[in-house]
Parts: structure tokens; sequence; C-alpha cells
DNA sequence: GTAAACCCTATAGTCAACTCTAGGTCAAGC
DNA sequence: GCTTGACCTAGAGTTGACTATAGGGTTTAC
């Protein structure tokens, strides 16, 4: 009925190593995932929900110690909600910055595109150069 | 006439510390700064032009060493031009991939604000664990 | 004339986030 | 029944990008 996956399907789906997802769990990110009486990792299809979350999260550049408290707070229940509520506004906030930084960036690149377009058309970097060139001023 | 900077200030400037600039420059990402007698690094203008642009280089997610190939293409002058625009291109385009995966991101958080908001108004996460039961098929 | 506040090099240490190795278990296929 | 391949743990190693320390030199302020 319910699917059950294993740490190397999983990894497959989320474009991410086994390693890597020992290395998270070994970090209590999954303390959810349930285990086989051998000792092998269960995934639920809920799990691998959760674990998209952990990459959203990595994504907006939070460090895995603090994507590990959100994970313990899910585990408190409703007395955390207010908690993980401002959490994601908070990263809402970050990921903002960090579009605006992003938008930044792209400009001085495509500036930067274009010096290289027009110096390749003239076949030297001296055309951008001698635009500069103070004019000295005539007597 | 030509205002000379020191390691100190060019830091302040950029928002850098004085042992970032001087692990740039051992990692050649400065070969255009000049030093006084005894030593100590003289910063002109266009040398904080030329790390307002590495910097812009890090920020699009370029390591280090892929900088310095930018940097030794510079100082190898016009043979090099072609690689350069073709550097940008590819920067750019990987910077509007960084877009879009921000993008994704985002939608996610937001939609994780409304959920907790939601849950947050109820008192309890349950209002959207509920929503899931599947509804037993009557006889 | 000396202490503070810079500058320098060389080298060691730190940190996050993996990534891999060694040594072992277990199930499936031939 | 034994090899192959996927799983496991514990722990070591790697990488990138700093960050700090030790030891030393100059310039500025009192």
């Amino acid at each position: 009925m319910m699917k059950i996956f294993t740490i190397g399907e999983v990894a497959k789906e989320l474009n991410l190593t086994v390693y890597t997802l020992r290395y998270y769990d070994k970090e209590g990110l999954m303390p959810f995932v349930e285990r086989a009486a051998n000792g092998t990792r269960l995934f639920k299809e809920s799990d691998i929900g959760a674990l998209k979350i952990i990459e959203c999260l990595k994504a907006s550049g939070m460090p895995i110690k603090e994507i590990k408290n959100f994970i313990d707070w899910c585990s408190d229940g409703d007395s955390t909600l207010q908690k993980r509520y401002d959490m994601f506004m908070e990263r809402k906030a970050t990921v903002e910055a960090q579009m605006e930084e992003l938008k930044k960036t792209m400009e001085v690149i495509e500036h930067k595109c274009f010096y290289y377009k027009t110096a390749l058309d003239a076949g030297t970097e001296d055309i951008h150069k001698t635009d500069k060139i103070e004019i000295p001023i005539p007597n």
C-alpha cells in the first residue's frame, strides 16, 4: 500500500548522494525516518517531502545546524508553531535580500558582457581605456 | 593627485577583512597591486574597481581559482578577450539559473509562511493534517 | 623615546559540508 | 554456496574560504 524507499532511491530522487543523506541523518535532520530490524533506513513518501523542505531551506542559505533546530521544533509539536512561522518569515526576508543582491550582480555582469562584446568587435580592450583619457584642457 | 589606499582602507570600503584581502593576494587575485619599498601594498582607485569585479564574480558563485584564471587572462591582454567574453556570458547564464532557483525556493517558503499562519490561527497544525485524511469509501 | 596602531610574511587553525574508507551484514541471482 | 550489490556504522580525509597567530618592521601621537 504505502511505498517504502531505500536510501539509494531517495538519493537519486533528490539528486544527493547516499553519503549526504547519511550525513544529514547523523546531524539530526531526519529523526522521522524509520528503520528495519537490521538498521536499514525506510523512507516514506512523507519523509521525502520533509527532505524537500530541508533542501529548500538549504537553498535559502540556511546552515544545517539551524535546519536541525527547525526539525526539532517540528518534533515538539504545536508549542513551536510561532517559532516556525517566524523562521519562515525570516527566511522569506533573507531570500528577498539574496534576490536583490543577485540582481545587482547580474547588472554588473551584463555590463561586462557588453564591455567585452565591444572590445571584441574592436579587436582591443583599448577602446574602453581611451574612453577614460582625460582631455587636457586647452589654454 | 592619484589617491593611494592602504589595505585597511580597502578592507573597510569593500566590507572585507585585511586577512581576506591578503588571502586573495596570495591566491593571485591581485597581481596588479603595487608595493612600497618596504612591502606595503599600495591600492589605486582602479585596483578597488578590479576588486569590485572580483566581489561580483564571487557573488555569482565563482570559486576563487576560477576568478584567478580570469585575472590571469586580464594580464595576458587582448588575446584573451574571447575567453573573457565567453566567461561573462556563462556567468550570466548561471546567475539566471540561480535566480530561477531562488524563485522556486521563495515559492515554497511563501507556501510555508501561509501554512504556519493558518496553523497558528487555528492553534494547531492538525488543521493541515486533517485535510489529507482519506475519506473511507462508504459501502 | 616609546607605545599604539598600522603594515608585512609564513604558517597553522577553523568551519561547514560533505566524501570516502574500513569493516561488517544481508538478500538475490546463478 | 558464493559472488554481487546494496545496506549499515564509525571515523578519517578533503575542500574551499577564510581567520588567526607569531614574529617582525614603520610611522604617528604624545
